[in-house]
DNA sequence: CTTGCATGAGACAAAATAGTCTCATTCCGG
DNA sequence: CCGGAATGAGACTATTTTGTCTCATGCAAG
């Protein structure tokens, strides 16, 4: 899954359209493409002369945050740390592209490459919570996919809070994880 | 805020419309009116009959969920209960109106009153959140804005998990609390 | 039974959005 | 500097959604 140039089309605009797009459908995923075109700095006529319709669009927006997603979790795992420390490592990784998460996660997208994508992250996050269980820093009784949802949603949050100036970014990770597997109860 | 009831119109058909307007968009926030109509059970013309507007449904569910809510959590609230007793039992109450809530959330309401009703629980929430350091509850060192952001998403994947199937009901409310101030860690 | 009124269905207009096309302008490589 | 190609702006059309209106139907109260 290449980064399909178009010949001749310029890749800054095509650049700068998807960026727009991320950044505008993590807040309105209802967002015209005039808008986008508008965020973009772009004409609406160049959107589409980049991306066929809508669909392209969101399509190619997926295929970009997976590929951004899984490049950057990619980086900072080191294979052979333990569980915790790659749960670490995958909040702080994932925390900043927030806004590419939030939109992987709600918008529907068609694209059979895309799906399958999203489908390893998933089995990626299960056998991660599976390793944490293995490995005593997850409850066993607790259900996966509970954990998983978890793991979702905080990443979400986290990002959030941190562009709303709640949390200062550098703790986001380590709060994530502290949430997570400690609770934020006062008795530590 | 009453009911506003308008004279003459049923209000079996306008409760229909706002019912399905809460569960239509509380997974699909751009759906149409016509969608609106048909999971209502009712034509377009009535859905229009009864609200003015786009907007004016919007408004008016936005009113609907948050007397729902205030309505659920003062029920179930024992105010000289303990702060952990009011958080559990605020989650018992509030999960099963996890599709009020997201809509609540997500959707920017222009009203006044709403507004108004809006920040009341949020602040409601904070001062619980105070209750719950006071009491030992909470770690002191963790941001108060953080702890409600993790409710309010608690609420809402709680509520995603059991329409899925993944979590039974009763277990949800339980879940949250564990979730929240034990974590889900393996040594407990 | 009859009358009144809300409803459902559909026609219709208006507005927003998506998509296409043209042309002058600007940018980039050579 | 020059030539080609992408871009920006705008006109234009199609489609979707919204909102209004009319009229026949059905229900419910009297």
């Amino acid at each position: 899954m290449g980064p399909e140039r178009q010949p001749g089309l310029r890749p800054t605009a095509r650049r700068a359209i998807v960026d727009a797009a991320i950044r505008l459908w993590a807040v309105n995923p209802g967002a015209s493409l005039s808008e986008v075109a508008l965020r973009a700095g772009v004409g609406r006529a160049t959107l589409h002369r980049h991306f066929h319709g809508r669909e392209a669009l969101v399509t190619a927006v997926a295929r970009i945050c997976l590929e951004e997603m899984h490049e950057a979790v990619g980086q900072a795992l080191a294979p052979d740390a333990s569980a915790r420390a790659r749960l670490r490592a995958m909040f702080d990784a994932v925390v900043p592209l927030g806004d590419r998460y939030s939109f992987l996660q709600r918008e529907p997208v068609a694209d059979e490459d895309v799906a399958a994508g999203y489908r390893a992250q998933l089995d990626w996050a299960v056998a991660l919570v599976s390793d944490l269980k293995a490995e005593g820093d997850i409850a066993p009784d607790v259900p996966s996919a509970w954990v998983v949802g978890q793991i979702d949603q905080l990443v979400w949050t986290a990002w959030n809070q941190v562009a709303r100036g709640r949390v200062a970014a550098a703790d986001a990770a380590s709060l994530c994880v502290r949430t997570l597997l400690e609770g934020l109860g006062g008795k530590r």
